[in-house]
DNA sequence: AACGATACCTTGAACAAAAAGGTATGTCAA
DNA sequence: TTGACATACCTTTTTGTTCAAGGTATCGTT
């Protein structure tokens, strides 16, 4: 009885910082702007869900760190590796699964 | 400061029982199948995760129950009233919602 | 010097979801 | 008649995400 499922629809957070990571490295502070952008403004994540998921992906092998300095400021560019790959890859399977599954459930039946 | 966002990504539960209880009164472990097979057998939620929820959704005036006795067994039916119709309705634009962010933080660049 | 934007971070609390168990009845086959 | 399985209710415990709120420091602009 090891392993115990991911509480059902968390990990979005997730898959959206691995899908934009996927595409280019970018640092944590550019990560919370992008999503907003990405997203057309219906998602937003604070720094306080950012910074925390990037740091567990680090520590989980899905991500690298790399510090840059950029005018003066230090910058934590973040890329995918191949653990991250796959996670972004089971993570998206995942959420296709659930997005046809409450699809049709919304949809039976549509009363109009 | 009163109020908190609800935990970004969770009430897919809730919205699906709401939904199915929109077009007809059922009990808990009908339910339980009855997820199963409008989502295609893509979703399926336990009875730890039905009861508590219908329980909450109850105290929260969402849902009326009435038991009623059927060849011997007990069932505890649940229906929609205002209340639920209200919150069925926000869940449902959430949900939108967040679908289309995912969907357009999905789509971007697909690499194809 | 003060302010806002950049850029990193952590702590605390809240809460949903999952797993696992527990009770009891009915039905059916061996 | 015993055992197994489906029905039908329920709770407790654990886990983990997510959120708000704070805290540090640098840079550019006014």
């Amino acid at each position: 009885m090891g392993q115990t499922n991911p509480p059902f629809m968390s990990g979005v957070p997730e898959l959206l910082l691995l899908r934009l990571l996927e595409q280019r490295e970018m640092y944590g502070y550019e990560l919370v702007k992008a999503i907003k952008i990405v997203t057309g403004e219906s998602i937003s994540l604070g720094e306080g869900v950012i910074y925390p998921v990037l740091h567990s992906l680090e520590r989980g092998g899905a991500l690298k760190a790399k510090r840059k300095k950029v005018a003066g400021r230090t910058r934590v560019y973040y890329s995918l590796n191949a653990k991250g790959k796959t996670r972004l890859s089971r993570l998206q399977d995942e959420w296709l699964r659930i997005q046809s599954g409450v699809t049709a459930a919304l949809g039976g039946t549509a009363d109009a």
